[in-house]
DNA sequence: TGAATTATTGAAATAAATTTCAATTGAGAC
DNA sequence: GTCTCAATTGAAATTTATTTCAATAATTCA
């Protein structure tokens, strides 16, 4: 529930409560090796600890966020997807015509941030991205 | 209106019908320099002619993102923003901190965009992106 | 022309995410 | 322990965007 070198320990080494409700929460985003929803995540805390909230969830995700402890990706479903930064640094190339979905190591951006680092002084971002676009098969 | 080399009679070209709706959004998207959203066009649309209806001002939008004719961008703003595809190419840093957006040229996402086709042969849309990051005067 | 077919639209419902605001909880002060 | 205050939550409202479905408009073809 708080492991150490968890989310939850992280969260309240900084200073926040760690509530019942955020602990199902990162429970859940950790114990899931996939991208998780926000209404998956729901769904597995509400099946245990039926007092929680669906927009509990949303904020604490917002929070993991902007703590950099979780990452968010739209890869074009309709909603988004979320995923422990620590757990593997990669991107998706997703092609808009088939859905196929390939996967890349993070390295694919290094230059990018580089230059943007040295160029613009900007920090980017780029853990985990969606890349849209076609695949092989269909851009021929 | 329906001026040659727009929007508008890339759409007819293409045996889409040129409905008065789609006339008037077509306008706003393309007389707008900045980047305009959803919204925006409604307002605009709306004054001029009133029986048209938000879903049409979206299902347009999609249409043409789809035809790669606009493109697409969230800028972390929580709504969306259009941008007719030939005006001017390129990306956005976005500071998560401060909200200061600065602009680069299409150019530095060329290598990864190469990449991407040499290795996976993969057609990345890589024209229109915010990059989400921190800004010179956030960083320190 | 006129019927059949297809594309497009409007209105309303729906979905994902966020916001508002009052109630609850918990941490620290005394 | 009790008080005080800030953090967190739940419930409901709101926002942006999408979907559904019936009505309308335009195109095709007999
Ligand atoms: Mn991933
Ligand atoms: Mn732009
Ligand atoms: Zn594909
Ligand atoms: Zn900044």
């Amino acid at each position: 529930m708080n492991n150490p070198g968890g989310i939850g320990s992280k969260l309240s080494e900084l200073g926040y409560r760690l509530t019942p409700q955020r602990m199902m929460i990162l429970s859940a985003i950790e114990s899931s090796d996939d991208h998780v929803s926000a209404e998956e995540i729901y769904a597995q805390v509400v099946a245990k600890y039926s007092n929680v909230n669906i927009s509990t969830v949303y904020r604490t995700l917002e929070l993991l966020k902007r703590l950099g402890l979780v990452t968010e990706t739209d890869m074009g479903e309709g909603r988004v997807r979320y995923h422990p930064a620590d757990k593997g640094h990669h991107h998706h190339l997703v092609c808009k015509e088939c859905g196929a979905i390939i996967n890349l190591t993070e390295s694919v951006m290094a230059p990018v941030k580089d230059t943007l680092l040295r160029e613009y002084k900007f920090i980017a971002d780029l853990e985990h991205l969606a890349i849209f676009g076609r695949c092989i098969n269909c851009s021929k």
